[in-house]
DNA sequence: CTGAAAGCGCTTACAG
DNA sequence: CTGAAAGCGCTTACAG
């Protein structure tokens, strides 16, 4: 590999290494003439300013990070693809972080902002991983950050929201327009704010339609297709069996769906599902799938947007920027039997 | 946001910055005493060294560069995933270029070797973005690079590979040990070498069998579930239909059999489908996908093993590594009609 | 328009 | 075992 420095293009093109730093961050300050063969010798030998010197100066380093909990995972792909998109743009880099859920690993990247190896970051788990001191304003103890998906507990923090709780409401009320009243509902990992907030949902929906809530109907899952496995299996075995299934994940009503089937249940005729998220494969299942959608194109590049708004120095207009989920009726619901 | 530094933390525990570095990089080097005591002082403030300052003084960056078509995709986000997982377990951090076949961003994310901000580089993509000069020894002149999922067609270059003609053979084995003689083919993206290769194993399949190759069967697709449904609609058109397709990847083949369930063909009674890659979706289809499977997790660990390898100073043992495809037989292939 | 010089925050031979 | 000092590669006020 090449080691070509500032100094050897400046001694190649005959001027100073200032003139040669200034002639890629502020060519307007440099004579043409001298431009031109400056740019010459930089084309010439390929020479790339190294990024480290310059951060250490600047004290910019041009990355954000994104703190995910699995990166495999649909929804989180679909919103990080609009993230390192967005970043391209405004000149940033993308510092991947997959956490496995492990928050030793939240916390190694949540570090890279303290030591200056990122500008900002960008949270998609429920936890703050900076600590705070009491006696001074959050905002300036933090670093430029936006938390989406997983809300933080703290309400000075920058987010991106969808109405989780609506969301589940609405899904509820879809099954209730259509007559039916054994909802079960499968649940994402304990104690999220996201299961909290649509369990919240589904059960308001079913209180305003007067229908007792019934514990043995409420299944806890991880949001991943074999939970969705295990959860209707579970549901399969009770006396008086849901006629349509809540999943709180397309994953894991992708799940539940294949449990159905294996059983020869007939889907939506028999048992009614709909998920939560719309993301790229729900439509391509049998049946396709009807889900609550999330824009998740629009919540990546929204909390891109709110991160470089603070990188750039200003304050975001609102601290919550709220997105609209929608109902999409597909085939995996329909009338409750008989 | 704090800046302490490492002066303050000299300072704090009343010693030289010397041995404050020494603390943390080389506590075998410090006494005991001195030690805990500058410990606690980084305890305290919460010192994170400035990574610029140490990269610019070590010449490492601690970083590696992914550059991937697009990271959405199942395929990739398997593969990322493990990269992820072991570049951590290395104490590396992952960068990751999502480049949306864009020529210009793959250019950029290789840039990030160039400039040190990376050390070194995992490519996806079957383009070399690095000039060589012929006059030296390759080797010399790349940073630890590989080279993974499309072969750049450079034989020095560093590889974790799969036989893909091997494996697109088997597909269509298959499908002839089923009795099938009327085979399609979708292929992926236009030129690129998984699909060429994949290509030729299934004409070598075929013309083993002494069936003619038509070029009616051969649809071009571009790996996406979109151009499976196109190419699927374009199959049903023909006079004489396919018996089975064979899709150069698993998205494809879910394409295809919605398009199929679409116009009511029974699969596989009327048409078998089989795909390629295994991705976690394919398992959870109506009817459960026959397809081969790649080996996602091991592609993604054994990249990033071979490039620690060269990133510690040493040449991994072959410039090869070849890991074992599979034929994963579930549902969505059956015997000929009739 | 250009150059000399300082300094960003670290690490590490060198000396003691 | 520890410190003083040099230097990694840049950028940018300052002076001319």
């Amino acid at each position: 590999m090449s080691k070509i420095g500032i100094k050897d293009i400046a001694s190649q093109s005959g001027v100073s290494s200032a003139t040669v730093s200034r002639t890629l961050r502020s060519p307007e300050l440099v004579s043409e003439d001298t431009r031109k063969r400056v740019l010459e010798a930089i084309k010439a030998t390929g020479y790339k300013p190294n990024r480290f010197g310059a951060s250490l100066r600047t004290q910019k380093s041009g990355n954000v990070v994104v703190v995910m909990p699995d990166i495999t995972n649909q929804v989180n792909a679909g919103i990080i693809r609009a993230i390192e998109s967005e970043a391209h743009k405004a000149g940033y880099c993308v510092l991947l972080g997959d956490t496995q859920n492990q928050e030793e690993r939240e916390q190694h990247y949540a570090d890279m902002v303290t030591s200056g190896q990122a500008d900002g970051i960008l949270i998609f788990t429920p936890n703050l991983p900076f600590s705070l001191k009491t006696d001074k304003p959050i905002s300036e103890q933090l670093p430029p950050l936006v938390n989406s998906c997983e809300e933080i507990a703290n309400d000075d923090i920058y987010k991106v929201v969808i109405d989780n709780k609506a969301g589940a409401r609405t899904a509820v009320q879809h099954l209730l327009d259509l007559g039916h009243t054994c909802i079960a509902a499968v649940m994402g990992p304990k104690d999220t704010p996201s299961t909290l907030d649509r369990l919240a949902g589904y059960k308001q929906a079913l209180t305003e339609a007067n229908i007792e809530i019934n514990r043995n109907l409420i299944i806890r899952g991880d949001y991943r297709t074999e939970s969705g496995i295990e959860a209707m299996e579970k549901l399969l075995r009770l006396r008086h069996r849901p006629t349509a299934v809540f999943c709180f994940s397309d994953d894991m009503a992708i799940g539940a769906m294949n449990t159905l089937r294996e059983y020869d249940y007939r889907i939506p005729q028999d048992i009614s599902v709909i998920g939560f998220d719309d993301i790229s494969y729900s439509k391509l299942m049998y049946p396709k799938l009807t889900t609550i959608r999330q824009p998740l194109e629009d919540i990546g590049r929204n909390c891109m947007r709110v991160l470089l708004e603070q990188l750039r120095g200003n304050k975001p207009a609102q601290k919550i920027t709220e997105l609209p989920f929608e109902l999409v009726v597909r085939q995996s619901t329909g009338p409750v039997p008989r």
